[in-house]
DNA sequence: GAGTGGTCTAGACCACGAC
DNA sequence: TCGTGGTCTAGACCACTCA
């Protein structure tokens, strides 16, 4: 037995961790409550709370205001550069595919983002990343992924209204698509051969930490721009996954 | 004047945070104290507290026990990938650079990290990376990279004991070396065709946080393997930022 | 209406750093 | 020795969710 002198609020951390880990206190399922807590460890609210502070920076809990606790699942993608966007280029009638189910290693069928489709006029920023006038039409699309109900990311992305205009990608019925967004410009006559990505850390906006279920946690922020003949064809600003959501893997050659 | 109904802690912390963006807190200069805030802001201590809590959660801020709190300098660095790479390998005797030095558009000259150099066996983790037996003697480096006096980023990486035994390259006057690790191998005839990089983004350990000086944000860490004719000759576990030091750039060609 | 988490108060003791 | 931040207590009121 090691001495602990450790602050209290860190132990009751760590034997919180411990009975999430050993399943005691299932995925989805109510977390003690604040009250509880403090009297199973005979601490002050206040001790509770920071022991729960870890939990929620470390993205393992989830709090809602008034509901409670959840314990976060934590469902980790490799999101292998180099493989994902040939997945989306190989995906054919018979063996649909896209980035995502290659990330995720789901069929097809599983993959039922929330999608949000709308016009809008290239903010500075937007159009700095497609390399054209503020103010040019795009059309743009808000997704959110999900695996087995639980949010995985969620991803902005822009195309050219001049080149999806009155197409089914400009729809609402563009998703699920074989292909991803590979697939759209594809269909469109447009060959995607280079994609260039940024990738940042930074702490979520309340916005994403609500669609993401997360309370403190860090997010991988990637932004993406997808280029056919020099010419950049798709925008995704941004794609945002919870911090221990995804590990990305990129290969360089010299 | 637009109603601020928003907590008091998030409005004091916006407040400092607006006054360090004005320059009326500089960096690395003294931050008012608890009871300096506490007194001004007419609030109670825990209030102070939870406000500085949001400064240190976007690493505005570093708290050192019994000292008190700085400002951290922001020292974003563009991290290309295609590019860095290329920096070493073409560095010359006349123009001598190295990734680092191309990710913050600094001179040679002002390239000095710390550097720790030892022997160690191969744990079972790095020594999947290396595709060798757990056990094989490595030469691991530590290493620490600063800017102007602040920390910018640090980095664990290791080479095999046998390639670099008896070379300068295993001995401390290896750092600051012309073409980085690339420049290492290449001095021993190796020359590195190809670099493979895992990003993820977490917590720091306490270790880390206080070697980069912050207090509570997110880290980016990339685990990278360095391959010469399809063999891997250095590994790097991990390069550690901090969340808001850096931007990472990748391009993937279809 | 009962239970939840979010915020805030006004104290206290401690370990640590600077002097 | 004194000021600093770290931890902890024992209350309080509020807004929110759910039955």
């Amino acid at each position: 037995m090691e001495t602990d002198d450790r602050p209290r609020y860190a132990q009751i951390a760590d034997e919180l961790g411990r009975r999430i880990d050993a399943g005691i206190i299932g995925v989805g399922l109510p977390f003690p409550s604040d009250a509880q807590l403090q009297e199973e460890f005979s601490v002050a609210r206040n001790t509770v709370r920071q022991a729960l502070d870890v939990l929620r920076a470390q993205g393992r809990i989830h709090t809602v205001k008034g509901r409670g606790s959840y314990v976060r699942p934590r469902v980790p993608a490799r999101r292998v550069a180099a493989s994902r966007y040939k997945a989306d280029v190989s995906s054919t009638p018979d063996r649909p595919q896209t980035a995502v189910t290659h990330d995720y290693g789901i069929p097809f069928s599983q993959h039922n983002p929330d999608v949000v489709i709308a016009r809008e006029s290239a903010s500075p920023e937007v159009a700095e990343l497609f390399q054209v006038e503020a103010g040019t039409p795009l059309v743009r699309r808000d997704l959110v992924f999900r695996l087995e109900g639980w949010p995985t990311h969620m991803s902005t992305s822009f195309y050219l209204a001049e080149m999806v205009d009155g197409t089914w990608v400009a729809g609402p019925g563009s998703e699920p698509a074989p292909g991803g967004a590979i697939g759209h410009l594809a269909s469109l006559g447009v060959r995607v051969t280079r994609v260039l990505e940024t990738v940042e850390s930074r702490m979520p906006s309340p916005r994403e930490a609500e669609v993401l279920r997360m309370s403190a946690g860090p997010v991988l922020a990637i932004t993406r721009r997808m280029l056919a003949d020099g010419r950049v064809v798709e925008v995704a600003r941004e794609i945002v996954y919870p911090g221990d959501g995804v590990r990305l893997e990129y290969e360089v050659d010299l």
